[in-house]
DNA sequence: CAAAAACCTACTTGAATAGTAGGCAATAAG
DNA sequence: CTTATTGCCTACTATTCAAGTAGGTTTTTG
């Protein structure tokens, strides 16, 4: 499995606040109830999305996230890679890989490279706008 | 990660044995020294390929595995699928995954499933052929 | 018969996933 | 000022999966 439920919450969590971009802040209990989603779980999460200036969270009552841009500049990919760390689908590819000797002479890491690159292509041309319609 | 080392470790016995398809039947432990894996963990792997009649296995002394067909009519994505159960990106998309009831209205749904179809057709449109060169 | 091979089953170890639990800190409303 | 509500933080847990090991059985050749 490549794409946990770290990437994918995190999606969903956007994509509802995407959806109700017009209502201000929201709380995250909202949209775990709207979403059927672990409120604890999601609240892990947020932070990462917070930091890296993808959502703008508020404390206190009537506090929660907005969306930090306009959906259209949110590409999945980026999501996908802040949430889930990286987006490799091969271990030789990981960037804490050390590196394998026998990788000049591979006869299949190329092929590894050029699959990671075309799911990283694939993400990176849909962004949040895509998916609301 | 998508791709595990049951993957591709069948993928570099399969490898191994097209180039040296002239050599006859070789012993998993040729193979295993050249590649430089575990060799226990092939012999665990190899019967699943043995009985999808991807190679012919001999038992005895002298005895090893051969290629059933030509490199050029193994696809990629046969053996992979084969050696991984499946070749699923999200856990959405797995054959027993209990249907999520969110299903019908979801918006990453679609992306998932594009996202799958692609990864497979990667892999289906390379051969061990390919790989050799 | 002995050696070498595939084949089989069960176990182990470590890491990752998918959460929970319990609290602290900020803030708005009463 | 107090209280309720929210984000935020750390630590813990339970389950699953990956990656292999261990030890044997069966088959075949020399």
């Amino acid at each position: 499995m490549m794409i946990s439920t770290r990437g994918r919450y995190a999606l969903r969590v956007l994509l509802d606040l995407a959806e109700n971009q017009n209502e201000g802040y929201i709380a995250m209990k909202t949209v775990a109830q709207r979403q059927e989603l672990s409120l604890k779980y999601i609240e892990r999460i947020m932070p990462v999305l917070s930091k890296n200036h993808y959502v703008e969270g508020v404390q206190g009552k009537g506090g929660g996230y907005r969306l930090a841009r306009e959906p259209k500049d949110y590409r999945i990919g980026d999501i996908l890679r802040l949430a889930e760390g990286e987006l490799v689908p091969v271990a030789c590819l990981e960037c804490n890989a050390k590196t394998c000797k026998r990788a000049d002479t591979c006869k299949t890491l190329p092929m590894w490279r050029e699959f990671h690159h075309m799911v990283n292509r694939y993400f990176d041309n849909i962004t949040l706008l895509d998916l609301m319609k």
